[in-house]
DNA sequence: TTGAAAGCGCTAACAC
DNA sequence: GTGTTAGCGCTTTCAA
């Protein structure tokens, strides 16, 4: 059906090698750049990208493996990868694996199978068992937000600095006198929920604090779980002044169960969040929260791939990691006796 | 580097055919199966899908062309989809062409080049040029979620019943004695602007009402938009009692405008808003509005796309419309003399 | 500048 | 059941 290349050879009376030419920037004569013009035109032509692939051994296709399609924190950094790969003729395609590691490894299988040039991979399974496969196949890896321990200098990776992001929070409350600080975590044993509770027990120590474990929960990353541990949080009898909460679901989630239990923000607690999406801020304007870089993110991720893949021989692997920011609101203030009643 | 099966049936020693229709599900002796899988193994053997697509003319790829990825109803839809299609062994390769018909032609041309099997578009173009390409290719196309006049019977679509959804919301608010209704619509032109327009309207003539300018507003279907909507139906001196806003990111940006505005819903304004999505629910709990059924939206396009791909013969073109549902909440009430002071 | 020809990895007749 | 072979649509030497 489809007119292929050796149709407008024909059509045109030209050599099959010329028409490639022509296709790939060659010089081809004025007169004969008419008439493959020409012919295109008329007979509809439109070069075969999988034939292409075939010969040249590159799909220019960019593997996507993420834990969930439905959540704006990666829509945001995938929509600024996809941005800069396509400006280089790259296609991604991106496969949800709904935070199952076997949907991940059949995931990353099916990709192979496609012959990804390259896999973009923000992890669910933390041994990295799933990779085994791409990295069998020799194709650049990058993991993006969450490292994988054992893959240790055979990938690259872009995260943010996530210990530091949490002193960050952290120390700001301690430095307003807070002592009695709640945090709110995702899952255990996820890589962002070690670094983020090292981060705050670091800053913990900084102050000469001694953290107490009832001051933690785990909130699995979802408003729900982190409606449940602010609520358990806020049932104790010694409760804490401040609380830092370590992503975007779980402070909508915190937000929620404080406005419902009538507790007073800053008045009664302190709150910091985390990630400034663009809902949130309509939301709650005046959150004091940790924001991650989304944009760069995807961007950095995008060129980190376009360079492992331009550079395929070195062994050039790379972790970036971009720093987060504090942006200051309103539901921080200083600790006073007073504000426990 | 990678093997081939030219490799394996080296290693096995038997011929290309036997391995190719091991692979394909064929009959293979059993002791030649057992070799077969111990070379696949030794070699690390990855079919390459793209040679096999050239072979079969088929990519077993599906283009979907969005208005944009970081959008909760949009990721919903596809992330149902993508999980009948993966089974079906069928990858998606999603391009977020930010609501911008010149991104999306180039979307729709760079899928075509990549020979995939068919499309599916949220359309952002309404004159349906960009599809020109893809109808010349004569693959099958499917709209989702917007109809476009011109391509009438030349695709498929999965819509829901826009017009019904917009009069089960007004005649809701009619039938509780409201003549004043105020309605926040998407960017003019847009399909589903106009039939939600059109449904609208055709409830208030039901209910002997005349619609008045002034109560319509266009809201771009964004969060701001709709704040900025409601607020300046607000601002009127003759104002509505009632609201129904028609989208996801509108009724959130309205529910903020009023609660900013200090109108107190029901009691000052009754509100009906559009999308139940997750965050919704917790955030707003008793809202009362309609709900589109992403989830079928996405299955039913995934299944009626999976058929078209299989009956490429007949032009069997279907348009299938779902419908919506209204979700009683609490932000709805009679109207009563008082309630407008 | 142009053309002939080989081959990328696979499938599908067809013959054995 | 299995092997031989001819392409799928393209790129890429190599000669002309």
């Amino acid at each position: 059906m489809a007119a292929t290349m050796k149709d407008i050879a024909r059509e045109t009376g030209l050599g099959l090698a010329t028409i490639s030419k022509y296709f790939n920037g060659g010089t081809v004569k004025e007169n004969n750049r008419l008439l493959i013009e020409a012919a295109v035109k008329k007979l509809h032509y439109v070069p075969n990208e999988m034939a292409r692939s075939l010969k040249t051994k590159q799909s220019r296709v960019i593997g996507v493996v993420i834990p969930e399609l439905s959540n704006a924190f990666i829509t945001s950094i995938i929509s600024a990868m996809e941005d800069i790969l396509r400006k280089k003729d790259y296609a991604i395609v991106v496969c949800d694996c709904r935070s199952d590691p076997r949907h991940e490894k059949e995931a990353v299988e099916f990709l192979l199978h496609r012959r990804v040039d390259g896999l973009i991979n923000m992890a669910t399974d933390p041994t990295g068992r799933h990779l085994k496969a791409a990295l069998d196949a020799d194709i650049p890896i990058l993991l993006v937000d969450r490292l994988i321990d054992s893959l240790r200098g055979r990938t690259s990776a872009v995260v943010i600095d996530n210990a530091h992001a949490a002193g960050q929070a952290v120390r700001k409350l301690t430095g307003l006198g807070h002592r009695k600080i709640g945090l709110v975590l995702g899952s255990p044993h996820l890589y962002t929920t070690n670094c983020r509770l090292t981060g705050y027990l670091d800053a913990l120590k900084e102050a000469g604090i001694v953290p107490s474990e009832g001051f933690i929960r785990y909130g699995d990353y979802t408003l729900d779980g982190g409606y449940q541990a602010v609520q358990s949080l806020m049932a104790m009898e010694d409760r804490p002044t401040a609380l830092f909460v370590t992503n975007f679901e779980m402070t909508l989630g915190a937000m929620l169960a404080l406005n419902q239990g009538g507790v007073r923000v800053p008045e009664d607690l302190s709150v910091i969040g985390f990630d400034k999406l663009e809902l949130f801020g309509a939301i709650f304007p005046d959150l004091t929260l940790i924001r991650q870089p989304q944009l760069s993110i995807g961007r950095e991720s995008a060129n980190l791939m376009l360079d492992l893949l331009n550079n395929r021989d070195s062994a050039s692997h790379r972790i970036v990691t971009l720093s987060t920011e504090l942006t200051e609101g309103k539901s921080v203030r200083a600790f006073t006796e007073q504000a426990t009643v």
